[in-house]
DNA sequence: ATTTGATTTAACTAATCAGTTAAATTTAAT
DNA sequence: ATTAAATTTAACTGATTAGTTAAATCAAAT
């Protein structure tokens, strides 16, 4: 085979490889299964990755920079600190919407039980900057305090709360499901709304209005 | 052994069951962990549970009531609807806090993988009344927005909403760690102002204030 | 004291799965 | 055509684990 076809099998192996650890995890995911469902045999998965932990390492390194650059590098532009909301909060449901659904709570369950081994790898994809993301949401906040936009609270509380709204429909979506009544096919338009819904509520709740007569 | 004894061994045995799958999931449960643990053999657990599904469904079995009972229960008390949010977001807190913070990504994760069998168990848990939760609290929010307190909104929207903020930072633990950079000592204490921020945050956001003048 | 049921011990089976190996076959490049 | 690398096949090893079994021991009730 040509170096061409060879890079093309070790991505095949590995695309495939990363849909379905998403899918199954780590441990409840087979190499067999891998191999099935890329049509190959489970000898040239070995013969490529030499183990399954190396070929989950191998697409955790691939998975982590697309994971965060999108969503964390809107925290990084120049932009008024309710856009940057917006942005934030609709860039991470529509990458997430259209990537893969699954990956939040792949990424959360494998950090649980994997901690040592998963977190380093993630980390570098998040702390690719000078500064962390957290930092730039701190320093945001602080000059709209003082500008007189925003309520003083903690950055922190303020900052998982929007992680939080913005995440939890995709992992905990089989117990929201239950709770809240959806059919399986309204649950995909509930999420798209939730994008308007959730930049509403944030700022409704933090923006300290101007009273027009000063 | 007395039939005082037979019992204690059996809720010795799904007691120590209960701490082990909700650890480590059902899948990655060991019979010989839990029979380690509960200084005991792998012999008397099938004695005692046929299978290792069936003391996994008895697990969930006396679970699922002491899972959804007390929190749910406070959207069925005769409380000021803001009121009925604060105490609804503390008792949550509180009680997962008390009991096992690993709960609700146990929880969801066997949801998840599972649904076909674990769903219905749950869900006899969760419509133990006539009338749903999201459905009381659907009727609360009307109630609200005729009398001019709130504003109007999907109120399944703001349900998910409350439910994301509180049951997101246990879920998602590891990763909110990273990404807001808290030191392991912090975050118990984070979790605890927590129950004061987010009442704030969603009646801030939600709530008519009225202006006095009239 | 005898009986009954609870518990232990230890060895076993059968299934699953990661990983290995070696030989055969195919493909592309020279 | 020859060579080298890619790929397949198929059988294997070794580890893990759920579940079984049978014999032995123990404790409580009668």
């Amino acid at each position: 085979m040509s170096p061409e076809e060879k890079k093309r099998t070790e991505e095949i192996i590995i695309g495939v490889a990363e849909k379905v650890f998403i899918r199954d995890g780590f441990s409840g995911t087979r190499m067999q299964t891998i191999a099935d469902e890329a049509g190959l045999n489970k000898a040239l998965l070995h013969y490529y990755y030499r183990s399954k932990q190396k070929l989950f390492y191998a697409v955790l390194k691939r998975l982590a920079p697309k994971l965060f650059a999108p969503v964390l590098g809107v925290l990084y532009e120049e932009l008024p600190f309710f856009e940057k909301i917006e942005k934030f909060v609709h860039r991470y449901i529509d990458e997430i919407s259209q990537k893969n659904p699954n990956l939040p709570l792949f990424v959360i369950s494998e950090m649980e039980k994997n901690a040592d081994d998963i977190i380093p790898i993630l980390v570098r994809a998040i702390d690719s900057r000078e500064i962390s993301p957290i930092e730039i949401f701190r320093r945001d906040m602080e000059r709209e305090i003082k500008a007189g936009n925003l309520r003083e609270m903690d950055h922190k509380q303020l900052f998982v709360s929007i992680l939080s709204m913005a995440i939890f429909p995709f992992v905990g979506r089989p117990l929201i499901m239950q709770l809240a009544r959806f059919q399986n096919h309204e649950y995909d338009l509930f999420i798209q709304e939730r994008k308007k819904f959730i930049v509403e509520f944030v700022i409704n709740s933090i923006k300290i209005q101007k009273t027009g007569v000063e």
